[in-house]
RNA sequence: UGGGGCGUCGUCAAGCGGUAAGACACAGGAUUUUGGUUCCUGCAUUCGGAGGUUCGAAUCCUCCCGCCCCAGCCA
């Protein structure tokens, strides 16, 4: 630092500690206390544990970013553990899409994939283990005895008759019930708990059930399968996880938990903690609506760019790490909470406002003459690739007698505080010349066809000598050189903020959560874009190449977001003023 | 009328007995060849409510109110 006679401030205060591993939160401090006081030899091993019955979304990536993060901050581990017990919801395409979201969410389980049906063998032992230990029993009343048998809220459970069947005598049934002698349903083995807890998963929980399904990894092997509260616990247990981390609904779950492991000889006892799940404004997030929507057709499958889906957000043009920044702002507690989907569109704008190069693309044309200029004359004006960042380069575009600008920069009549075109109104076009409208064309509708404007050559570039200043600065495209391309823009899928309030949540979609515009112009560098790829098209926002469509013919982009467009703004309040 | 959990700005969220961070949203203003970006400024005398303890309470105690989860052979 340079000496400026300033006199020497007090000393700075220690510096905050590094932010780059984000914001804490309770399960941070949670873990920081088990790493003082020694536990799990100061290892910290988390694990994703996802059930392949649906495509990853949004809320999915909180919990991802949650167990990797800790995993990185405190130089530990996180697998990738897929919860496959029920195999009559679960496949092998999920499991391959869950595994290219989250790599491409930016995480990597190196060798660290499981799945809890490599561990049926095992889990199996464990049942033995629990009745020969007198903890678990073989009961033979259909699921809806099991249910009056249960009790209510309020009252307690009634026991089984088939609770105190002998230990020779369940060990006989159980290794019956695996090697398929019983018909599905006609038998579960259950925990011998209590009938009167009054948390109801404590109820002499089901264990396993007969099922003959063919399972996606296992096959037609076993025809007996695992509940989820008896899978879980000692997956994570086999897998040394230290932390298990999970959402709120199953925080009842932790006392059956913490009791399977308390009664079995395991490895070690994982700690489960949980929070809140991911609720986002205009979106549903819950996977039985998401297969209904796709189910029905609302949205053309799990990565429709309006779906709230790691493949929808992707295909969206949502970058990953824009993701990865949203899951950090919007913290981790336990209460229930519903973030503004403004957030994660603020947190794209951001990361896309900084990496993509800008662009001209005219949404809606509106041919406009250049009366003045010199017919057959073609001018090759410089363009910055990114005007903050200008060693990204230049490129050159051709501009020409006649252009495209977008229709909505032109007004007949133009409103208050209005600064683009309109009769008799000069603007500047972008990196180009000042422009003045001096004729309106319409057709017998009366609708406008095209604007004739005179040019004023001594702006050339977009400055004008004599110091004139002008408002307006619109983007535009040659007619001639342009590329036709089809442009999707989209909105939230949902009217209303919470649909799932909604009596009729098919009724709260949103008709305008797709636009297509099928004759727009976007500059000829374009032709070239990867399937992808993001831009921001000047003036209205950040458009990716569609995944899907590069292959096709013609040009495609969906608009991942708009830019703020405080015109808009203005012109909603001074039609509320009026 | 059982058990578990949660109530801090419009929305998220710090705070852990010493006098309410931050972000988004919103509202002004400055700069601007994107009405973008950036930059300033404003935005909870009060923490679900009522009592109490304390010199001092969002933080501790008591009672009350509200919301969420649990009665799958789903996860």
């Amino acid at each position: 630092m340079k000496n400026s006679g300033i006199p020497t401030l007090p000393a700075a205060p220690a510096p905050e500690p590094s932010t780059d591993s984000g914001p804490s939160n309770f399960i941070k401090t949670l873990i920081e206390e088990d790493l003082r006081a020694g536990k799990n030899d100061g290892r910290v091993a988390t694990r994703f544990p996802p059930e392949p019955n649906g495509y990853l979304h949004i809320g999915h990536a909180k919990s991802i970013c949650l167990n990797f993060g800790l995993a990185r901050d405190y130089n530990g581990t996180c697998n990738l553990r897929f919860d496959d017990t029920n195999p009559a919801k679960e496949n092998a395409e999920y499991v391959a899409s869950i595994q290219t979201d989250v790599r491409w969410l930016g995480f990597d389980w190196e060798d660290r994939v499981h799945f809890a049906s490599d561990y049926f063998e095992a889990l199996y032992g464990y049942a033995v283990a629990l009745i020969q230990a007198g903890k678990a029993y073989v009961c033979s009343l259909s699921a809806d005895q099991i249910r009056e048998y249960r009790g209510t809220l309020t009252e307690p459970g009634s026991p089984s008759p088939y609770r105190n069947r002998s230990i020779a005598e369940n060990l006989d049934l159980f290794t019956r019930m695996r090697a398929g002698e019983f018909a599905d349903g006609s038998h579960v083995l259950r925990a011998k708990i209590d009938m009167a807890a009054a948390n109801l998963v404590l109820r002499d929980p089901t264990l396993y059930r007969i099922r003959r399904l063919h399972h996606h990894r296992t096959a037609d092997r076993w025809c007996i399968y695992p509940m989820y509260d008896f899978t879980h616990c000692l997956s994570d247990a086999i897998e040394g996880i230290t932390h298990s981390v999970c959402t709120m609904e199953f925080e009842n779950n932790r006392a059956l938990y913490d009791w399977v492991l308390d009664n079995l000889e395991v490895p070690c006892h994982p700690q489960q903690i949980e929070f809140a799940r991911l609720n986002l404004t205009h979106t549903v997030l819950s996977k039985r609506k998401l297969i209904e929507l796709v189910e029905k057709g609302f949205v053309s499958g799990w990565d429709d760019p309006r779906m709230p889906t790691i493949s929808g957000l992707r295909r969206r043009g949502y970058p990953a790490e824009a993701i990865r920044t949203f899951c950090e702002r919007i913290g981790v507690a336990k209460r229930e909470s519903m973030v503004d989907i403004a957030l994660l569109e603020h947190c794209v704008r951001e990361n896309l406002n900084a990496s993509a190069p800008r662009v001209m693309g005219v949404l809606r044309p509106l041919k406009v003459v250049i009366d003045n200029y010199p017919e057959g004359q073609v001018e090759e004006m410089t363009f910055l690739n990114h005007p903050e960042y200008p060693e990204r380069g230049s490129r050159m575009v051709p501009f020409s007698k006649v252009l495209y600008i977008e229709r909505d920069d032109f007004r007949e009549e133009a409103p208050r505080k209005w600064f683009r075109l309109a009769p008799g109104r000069e603007v500047r076009l972008r990196y180009a010349y000042y422009v003045t409208c001096v004729k309106v064309v319409k057709d017998a509708a009366g609708e406008v066809v095209a604007l004739h404007c005179t040019y004023d050559p001594a702006t050339r570039g977009g400055d004008s000598p004599d110091g004139r200043k002008v408002k307006g600065t619109l983007h535009w495209v040659s007619a001639a050189h342009a590329l036709p391309a089809e442009v999707r823009l989209y909105d939230n899928l949902f009217s209303e903020a919470d649909p799932q309030a909604c009596a009729d949540f098919e009724a709260c979609l949103n008709p305008r959560s797709l636009e297509t515009l099928t004759d727009s112009r976007v500059e000829a560098s374009l032709a070239t874009a990867a399937a992808g790829s993001r831009y921001q098209f000047e003036r209205q926002g950040y458009f990716c190449r569609d995944l899907q469509a590069a292959g096709a013919d013609r040009l495609v982009f969906n608009r991942t977001v708009g830019l703020r467009d405080s015109w808009a703004k203005i012109e909603k309040a001074q039609q509320r003023d009026a």
